[in-house]
RNA sequence: CGCGGGGUGGAGCAGCCCGGUAGCUCGCAAGGCUCAUAACCUUGAAGUCACAGGUUCAAAUCCUGUCCCCGCAACCA
């Protein structure tokens, strides 16, 4: 048994839950599902990071502590975990005591490795916004109110790290992937690195962490939300814990943030003489038509409202197996239909009522026996059991659509062997047959439900306990004959759109 | 010349690394079946594989150039 340590970026409590933050979840709940099904002992880290300006000062116009704030907006995320059936195995918040001890820690480590200095920093202050600008905010001539302010702060020596990061890139292809990220970094990487501002004057800003070797200050965003990927599995607190987890198999990230992971994280590691996560996968984004999905745009999709219509499954399949991993894919409500009507009505559901609406009409409800195998059944039955290790290879290769597609492939392969055959055809003149058949069709759908089951928990775990298959493996026959079904309306009713 | 990815039937994609009848899903047309959620199965129409050269017996696939689209360029999944 091997272990599996997968990640979510610590979402910002500010912000609405949105199909991002969904995508990313439901993806890393996927994996953990794959990997709990496969026997391997999984830990699946996900939560919120709370610290930080914003948070403050929404907290002060409402009137309450930034801690109560962020107490109040929590259960936004955990609710939606819920129902998006996210089974995560920690929930980090970076105000819990357990993480901030730990920051504080890693701090003093990396300062006395000497790689944290102090200097006067000068940038462009927003007063508005009450916040150092970056070169190209500025640039963008978006801000008012901006003027040179200097102000000392800690700076940690990530450019030290440079080199030592390069060849580790370059010595490990999957350490950043798809590919064309790890070229990103690669070009990235060619230019200077500069080093890093990791503090704030409580003067300004105190909804942080403080630095344990300087109480004026707390420590900013970097240290503070990454370091949840140690501190959650005891770093510095739980030594056993810690090596068996870490390093973690995969940080799944947005595109976005692949800097601040792959160059920030990696050179804090490297301070704290840790290896580093053997993957950090970088997923694209959901557009909207052409555009990003962004507020001011107003074309949010909020995952709920589609759950509240077509059931969680759904949108977990959906969003699954829409996207390639990587690359950036197009949300609409046309696509989500058809997916819906084609994959899950048309193909896996209605295979569903074909077998159990004949069982139920010729065999008195319960699961025939199949007799011997024709060479037709010897071809499907080859089909399902080999494929357990085809979707582990995919797996494995991150390549989670074509998992998906692979066993709707078998799903349709079941579909055309139904209708090759035609037990309800036998049924009148060989009963046998239609015994061997139906048992064949039925075994290969308990197996591709297996298959689907750590996309669509509920709907598979549907279809297993109409087949009275609950608990049972991927392997050929454990379906048992005899077994008496279950009466069940359909699995996903067809969407009807009206046309105009 | 900052770095990188891509341009394949009406739509969305795979194939390109390891050259050799252009594949999948949706849509469209005709037929079959009628167990099933008007679902399922078969067949068909539809592609100068961005463009121009080159290598080769043979190129979507390798090489060169051109045009167009997109991503990254330090902090929105």
């Amino acid at each position: 048994m091997s272990k599996f340590f997968v990640t979510t970026p610590i979402y910002y409590v500010n912000d609405a839950p949105h199909i991002g933050h969904a995508y990313t979840t439901i993806l890393a709940d996927v994996l953990s599902r794959y990997h709990r099904t496969i026997g391997d002992d999984v830990f699946f880290l996900t939560g919120l990071d709370e610290h930080g300006q914003k948070v403050m000062q929404a907290a002060q116009k409402r009137g309450l502590s930034s801690q109560a704030h962020c107490d109040d907006l929590a259960p936004r995320f955990l609710n939606l975990w819920k129902t998006l059936d996210i089974e995560y195995d920690d929930f980090i918040r970076t105000t819990q005591e357990r993480h901030k001890k730990i920051v504080q820690l890693v701090l003093q480590k990396v300062h006395e490795n000497g790689d944290i200095y102090t200097d006067e920093y000068e940038g462009w202050y927003s007063i508005a916004e009450e916040r150092f600008i970056t070169e190209a905010e500025y640039g963008s001539g978006q801000f008012r109110d901006v003027k040179k302010l200097k102000e000392k702060n800690y700076f940690f020596k990530m450019s030290k790290y440079q080199q030592k990061l390069i060849d580790h890139i370059q010595a490990h292809p999957d350490f950043i992937r798809p590919e064309h990220r790890k070229n990103e970094m690669l070009g990235f990487l060619r230019q200077p690195l500069g080093d890093l501002c990791i503090s704030r004057p409580k003067s300004r800003m105190d909804w942080g962490i403080e630095i344990p070797f300087d109480r004026d200050y707390v420590t900013y965003v970097w240290f503070d939300a990454l370091v949840n990927y140690i501190s959650t599995p005891g770093y510095g607190s739980d030594e056993a814990k810690f090596n068996k987890w870490w390093p973690a198999d995969v940080h799944l990230i947005g595109k976005d943030i692949l800097t601040t992971h792959s160059v920030y994280w990696t050179t804090m590691l490297f301070s704290l003489g840790l290896s580093l996560p053997k993957t950090i996968f970088a997923h694209g984004w959901w557009l909207i038509g052409q555009t990003k999905m962004s507020k001011s745009l107003g074309n949010v999709v909020n995952p709920l409202d589609l759950i509240e219509n077509y059931g969680v499954d759904a949108v977990r399949y959906y969003l699954m197996r829409e996207m390639v991993l990587g690359l950036d894919a197009n949300f609409t409500f046309d696509s989500f239909i058809k997916c819906y009507n084609s994959d899950l009505a048309n193909d896996f559901g209605n295979l569903l009522n074909r077998v159990s609406g004949l069982i139920q009409k010729n065999h008195g409800g319960q699961i025939p026996d199949p007799g011997t195998l024709g060479n037709e059944e010897e071809r499907i039955k080859l089909e399902a059991v080999s494929l357990p290790a085809r979707i582990k290879d995919l797996i494995n290769e991150y390549k989670v659509q074509e998992a998906v597609s692979l066993t709707l492939d078998f799903v349709r392969i079941l579909n055309k062997y139904m209708e090759v055959q035609a037990p309800w055809k036998l049924a009148k003149t060989d009963m046998k047959g239609a015994c061997r058949v139906l048992y064949t069709a039925a075994e290969g759908l308990r197996i591709s439900s297996i298959m689907l089951s750590p996309v669509m928990p509920e709907k598979t775990a549907l279809v297993l306990s109409i087949l009275g298959a609950n608990q049972t493996l991927p392997v050929w026959g454990e379906l048992k004959p005899g077994t008496v079904l279950q009466a069940h309306p359909p699995l996903f009713p067809r969407i009807e759109v009206e046309k105009n």
